[in-house]
DNA sequence: GATTTAGTTGCATCATTGCGCATGTATACT
DNA sequence: AGTATACATGCGCAATGATGCAACTAAATC
Protein backbone atom coordinates (compact mmCIF):
# COMPACT_ATOMS: atom_id res chain seq x y z
CA UNK A 1 0.00 0.00 0.00
CA UNK A 2 1.47 3.59 -0.77
CA UNK A 3 2.19 5.85 2.23
CA UNK A 4 -0.10 8.57 0.47
CA UNK A 5 -2.96 7.27 2.23
CA UNK A 6 -1.28 7.21 5.32
CA UNK A 7 -0.87 10.95 5.22
CA UNK A 8 -2.58 12.76 8.19
CA UNK A 9 -5.99 14.09 6.68
CA UNK A 10 -6.75 15.59 9.44
CA UNK A 11 -3.71 17.47 9.95
CA UNK A 12 -4.45 18.61 5.91
CA UNK A 13 -7.40 20.31 6.65
CA UNK A 14 -6.24 21.84 10.28
CA UNK A 15 -3.47 23.48 7.92
CA UNK A 16 -5.96 24.20 5.20
CA UNK A 17 -8.19 26.24 7.44
CA UNK A 18 -4.62 28.39 8.97
CA UNK A 19 -4.21 28.77 5.17
CA UNK A 20 -6.60 31.36 5.05
CA UNK A 21 -5.87 32.50 0.66
CA UNK A 22 -7.28 35.73 1.86
CA UNK A 23 -4.81 36.10 3.96
CA UNK A 24 -1.93 35.58 2.04
CA UNK A 25 -3.35 36.88 -1.48
CA UNK A 26 -3.89 40.24 1.02
CA UNK A 27 -0.52 40.40 1.48
CA UNK A 28 0.84 39.21 -1.98
CA UNK A 29 1.20 42.31 -3.53
CA UNK A 30 4.05 44.88 -3.18
CA UNK A 31 1.99 47.84 -3.06
CA UNK A 32 -0.05 46.04 -0.24
CA UNK A 33 2.91 44.93 1.80
CA UNK A 34 4.33 48.82 1.94
CA UNK A 35 1.04 49.60 3.24
CA UNK A 36 1.51 47.05 5.58
CA UNK A 37 4.80 48.12 6.87
CA UNK A 38 3.77 51.71 6.60
CA UNK A 39 0.84 51.10 9.15
CA UNK A 40 2.89 48.95 11.38
CA UNK A 41 5.88 51.74 11.14
CA UNK A 42 3.32 54.81 12.33
CA UNK A 43 2.31 53.10 15.40
CA UNK A 44 -1.15 54.29 14.77
CA UNK A 45 -4.24 54.64 12.59
CA UNK A 46 -3.64 56.65 9.45
CA UNK A 47 -6.28 57.97 6.75
CA UNK A 48 -6.41 56.63 3.20
CA UNK A 49 -4.35 60.12 2.00
CA UNK A 50 -1.47 59.78 4.33
CA UNK A 51 -1.57 55.81 3.43
CA UNK A 52 -1.33 56.75 -0.02
CA UNK A 53 2.21 58.91 0.81
CA UNK A 54 4.08 55.57 0.70
CA UNK A 55 3.55 54.24 -2.18
CA UNK A 56 3.71 55.84 -5.57
CA UNK A 57 -0.14 55.39 -7.13
CA UNK A 58 -3.54 56.92 -7.44
CA UNK A 59 -5.23 57.05 -3.60
CA UNK A 60 -8.16 55.83 -5.42
CA UNK A 61 -6.00 52.35 -6.10
CA UNK A 62 -4.90 52.93 -2.06
CA UNK A 63 -8.28 52.89 -0.94
CA UNK A 64 -9.12 49.49 -2.98
CA UNK A 65 -6.36 48.44 -1.36
CA UNK A 66 -6.73 48.85 2.58
CA UNK A 67 -10.37 47.55 1.44
CA UNK A 68 -9.31 44.32 0.43
CA UNK A 69 -6.70 44.71 3.96
CA UNK A 70 -9.41 45.33 5.64
CA UNK A 71 -11.54 41.88 4.02
CA UNK A 72 -8.86 40.00 4.70
CA UNK A 73 -9.23 41.30 8.66
CA UNK A 74 -5.25 43.05 8.08
CA UNK A 75 -6.79 46.13 9.43
CA UNK A 76 -9.77 47.72 10.65
CA UNK A 77 -11.58 50.76 9.39
CA UNK A 78 -12.81 53.17 12.05
CA UNK A 79 -14.59 56.32 10.66
CA UNK A 80 -14.05 59.65 12.24
CA UNK A 81 -15.47 62.45 10.30
CA UNK A 82 -15.27 62.38 6.71
CA UNK A 83 -12.38 60.37 6.76
CA UNK A 84 -11.51 56.98 7.72
CA UNK A 85 -9.09 55.99 9.91
CA UNK A 86 -7.39 52.65 9.14
CA UNK A 87 -5.54 50.80 11.63
CA UNK A 88 -3.44 47.48 11.45
CA UNK A 89 -4.28 44.83 13.66
CA UNK A 90 -1.03 43.88 14.86
CA UNK A 91 -1.94 41.16 17.89
CA UNK A 92 -4.44 39.50 15.08
CA UNK A 93 -1.81 39.54 12.31
CA UNK A 94 1.25 38.60 14.56
CA UNK A 95 -1.01 35.78 16.21
CA UNK A 96 -2.17 34.55 12.89
CA UNK A 97 1.14 34.29 11.71
CA UNK A 98 2.96 32.61 14.64
CA UNK A 99 -0.24 30.09 14.67
CA UNK A 100 0.62 29.40 11.20
CA UNK A 101 4.50 28.18 12.00
CA UNK A 102 3.26 26.11 15.01
CA UNK A 103 0.76 24.30 12.98
CA UNK A 104 3.08 23.81 10.03
CA UNK A 105 5.57 22.10 12.78
CA UNK A 106 3.49 20.07 14.45
CA UNK A 107 1.88 18.95 11.71
CA UNK A 108 5.12 17.88 10.14
CA UNK A 109 6.10 16.17 13.55
CA UNK A 110 2.97 14.30 13.20
CA UNK A 111 3.33 13.36 9.70
CA UNK A 112 7.10 12.32 10.13
CA UNK A 113 5.73 9.91 12.65
CA UNK A 114 3.21 8.56 10.45
CA UNK A 115 5.37 7.71 7.58
CA UNK A 116 8.29 6.41 9.93
CA UNK B 1 5.53 69.72 10.68
CA UNK B 2 3.60 66.20 9.92
CA UNK B 3 3.80 63.19 11.62
CA UNK B 4 4.74 61.20 8.37
CA UNK B 5 8.34 62.60 8.46
CA UNK B 6 8.50 61.17 11.95
CA UNK B 7 7.99 57.50 11.06
CA UNK B 8 10.68 55.29 12.19
CA UNK B 9 12.07 54.95 8.26
CA UNK B 10 14.80 52.53 9.72
CA UNK B 11 11.58 50.20 10.71
CA UNK B 12 9.53 50.53 7.63
CA UNK B 13 12.70 49.14 5.65
CA UNK B 14 13.87 46.32 8.20
CA UNK B 15 10.00 45.21 8.12
CA UNK B 16 10.00 45.87 3.76
CA UNK B 17 13.32 43.14 3.93
CA UNK B 18 11.42 40.94 5.94
CA UNK B 19 8.09 41.01 3.86
CA UNK B 20 9.55 39.63 0.67
CA UNK B 21 7.01 39.53 -1.78
CA UNK B 22 7.95 36.36 -3.12
CA UNK B 23 6.99 34.39 -0.23
CA UNK B 24 3.59 35.70 0.02
CA UNK B 25 3.24 35.74 -3.85
CA UNK B 26 4.01 31.57 -3.51
CA UNK B 27 1.24 31.21 -0.96
CA UNK B 28 -1.31 33.46 -2.38
CA UNK B 29 -2.58 30.81 -4.54
CA UNK B 30 -4.78 28.24 -3.40
CA UNK B 31 -3.34 25.25 -5.06
CA UNK B 32 0.21 26.20 -4.23
CA UNK B 33 -1.39 26.69 0.03
CA UNK B 34 -2.83 22.55 -1.11
CA UNK B 35 0.41 21.63 -1.76
CA UNK B 36 2.38 22.99 0.87
CA UNK B 37 -0.35 21.69 3.54
CA UNK B 38 0.06 17.92 2.15
CA UNK B 39 3.96 18.75 2.13
CA UNK B 40 3.76 19.71 5.35
CA UNK B 41 1.50 16.71 6.61
CA UNK B 42 3.53 14.23 4.88
CA UNK B 43 6.20 14.78 6.68
CA UNK B 44 8.51 13.96 4.09
CA UNK B 45 10.06 14.86 0.58
CA UNK B 46 7.49 14.00 -2.26
CA UNK B 47 7.64 13.76 -6.05
CA UNK B 48 6.08 15.95 -8.15
CA UNK B 49 3.74 12.83 -9.27
CA UNK B 50 2.92 12.31 -5.60
CA UNK B 51 2.04 16.28 -4.91
CA UNK B 52 0.06 16.30 -8.23
CA UNK B 53 -2.10 13.80 -6.19
CA UNK B 54 -3.85 16.53 -3.36
CA UNK B 55 -4.86 18.80 -6.21
CA UNK B 56 -7.22 18.48 -8.85
CA UNK B 57 -5.02 20.05 -11.86
CA UNK B 58 -2.77 18.61 -14.58
CA UNK B 59 0.91 17.78 -13.01
CA UNK B 60 2.80 20.27 -15.45
CA UNK B 61 1.10 22.99 -13.44
CA UNK B 62 2.08 21.47 -10.07
CA UNK B 63 5.62 21.59 -11.47
CA UNK B 64 5.24 24.88 -12.45
CA UNK B 65 3.86 25.49 -9.07
CA UNK B 66 6.72 24.05 -6.85
CA UNK B 67 9.07 25.40 -9.04
CA UNK B 68 7.69 29.06 -7.64
CA UNK B 69 7.58 27.60 -4.25
CA UNK B 70 11.82 26.51 -4.57
CA UNK B 71 12.41 30.22 -6.01
CA UNK B 72 10.56 31.09 -2.75
CA UNK B 73 12.57 29.04 -0.57
CA UNK B 74 9.33 27.43 0.88
CA UNK B 75 10.64 24.12 -0.49
CA UNK B 76 14.25 22.24 -1.69
CA UNK B 77 14.21 20.19 -4.16
CA UNK B 78 16.14 16.59 -4.66
CA UNK B 79 16.92 14.89 -7.65
CA UNK B 80 16.99 10.99 -7.23
CA UNK B 81 17.26 9.45 -10.40
CA UNK B 82 14.88 10.15 -12.08
CA UNK B 83 12.51 11.97 -10.06
CA UNK B 84 12.89 14.96 -8.11
CA UNK B 85 12.29 15.19 -4.22
CA UNK B 86 10.38 18.09 -3.08
CA UNK B 87 10.73 18.78 0.50
CA UNK B 88 9.10 21.70 2.65
CA UNK B 89 11.81 23.47 4.52
CA UNK B 90 9.51 23.38 7.53
CA UNK B 91 11.88 25.11 9.49
CA UNK B 92 12.79 28.33 7.79
CA UNK B 93 9.40 28.96 6.68
CA UNK B 94 8.33 28.76 10.51
CA UNK B 95 11.03 30.92 11.69
CA UNK B 96 10.40 33.51 8.77
CA UNK B 97 6.88 33.80 9.94
CA UNK B 98 7.51 34.28 13.67
CA UNK B 99 10.06 36.72 12.39
CA UNK B 100 7.72 38.43 10.94
CA UNK B 101 5.59 38.64 13.58
CA UNK B 102 8.22 40.09 15.60
CA UNK B 103 9.10 42.48 13.58
CA UNK B 104 5.54 43.82 13.36
CA UNK B 105 5.16 44.10 16.74
CA UNK B 106 8.37 45.37 17.57
CA UNK B 107 7.58 48.06 14.87
CA UNK B 108 4.36 49.03 15.82
CA UNK B 109 5.30 49.56 19.39
CA UNK B 110 8.57 51.94 18.37
CA UNK B 111 5.93 53.96 15.45
CA UNK B 112 3.38 54.57 18.89
CA UNK B 113 6.34 55.57 20.94
CA UNK B 114 7.53 57.79 18.38
CA UNK B 115 4.34 59.65 17.29
CA UNK B 116 3.20 59.88 21.11
C1' DG C 1 -27.44 76.12 0.33
C1' DA C 2 -23.03 76.22 -2.22
C1' DT C 3 -18.29 74.80 -2.13
C1' DT C 4 -14.42 72.23 -0.69
C1' DT C 5 -12.40 67.98 1.17
C1' DA C 6 -12.04 62.75 2.03
C1' DG C 7 -13.24 58.37 0.30
C1' DT C 8 -15.52 54.96 -2.50
C1' DT C 9 -16.79 52.84 -6.78
C1' DG C 10 -17.87 52.02 -11.95
C1' DC C 11 -15.39 51.70 -16.16
C1' DA C 12 -11.77 50.76 -19.60
C1' DT C 13 -7.09 49.38 -20.20
C1' DC C 14 -3.11 46.90 -19.50
C1' DA C 15 -0.24 43.42 -17.33
C1' DT C 16 -0.03 38.91 -14.69
C1' DT C 17 -1.08 34.54 -13.85
C1' DG C 18 -2.89 29.91 -13.96
C1' DC C 19 -4.07 26.30 -17.01
C1' DG C 20 -3.86 22.29 -20.47
C1' DC C 21 -1.54 20.51 -24.26
C1' DA C 22 2.36 19.31 -26.75
C1' DT C 23 7.23 19.02 -26.87
C1' DG C 24 11.82 18.50 -24.96
C1' DT C 25 15.30 16.42 -21.67
C1' DA C 26 17.20 13.23 -18.58
C1' DT C 27 17.23 8.82 -16.37
C1' DA C 28 15.83 3.89 -15.91
C1' DC C 29 14.61 -0.49 -18.11
C1' DT C 30 14.88 -4.22 -21.61
C1' DA D 1 19.71 1.14 -29.36
C1' DG D 2 14.93 1.55 -28.36
C1' DT D 3 11.23 2.30 -25.16
C1' DA D 4 9.13 3.98 -21.01
C1' DT D 5 8.97 6.99 -17.00
C1' DA D 6 9.53 11.53 -14.41
C1' DC D 7 9.80 16.01 -14.85
C1' DA D 8 10.48 20.67 -17.09
C1' DT D 9 9.13 24.14 -20.42
C1' DG D 10 7.36 26.78 -24.61
C1' DC D 11 2.95 28.18 -26.33
C1' DG D 12 -1.67 29.94 -26.57
C1' DC D 13 -5.89 30.94 -24.11
C1' DA D 14 -8.84 32.43 -20.47
C1' DA D 15 -9.37 34.63 -16.13
C1' DT D 16 -7.85 37.66 -12.74
C1' DG D 17 -5.99 41.84 -10.91
C1' DA D 18 -3.87 46.47 -10.65
C1' DT D 19 -4.17 51.13 -12.27
C1' DG D 20 -5.88 55.90 -13.63
C1' DC D 21 -9.69 58.63 -14.61
C1' DA D 22 -14.10 60.25 -13.76
C1' DA D 23 -18.39 60.18 -11.43
C1' DC D 24 -20.53 59.69 -7.02
C1' DT D 25 -21.49 60.03 -1.70
C1' DA D 26 -20.79 62.04 2.64
C1' DA D 27 -19.13 65.37 5.79
C1' DA D 28 -17.01 69.89 7.00
C1' DT D 29 -16.67 74.92 5.90
C1' DC D 30 -18.20 79.18 4.22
Amino acid sequence: MTTRTDLPASCVTALEERFEPELFQALCDPVRLGLVAHLAASGRALTVTESAQCCGIHFSGVSRHLALLKRAGVVRAEKHGREVHYRLEVGALASTLRGLADALEACWEEGQRASA
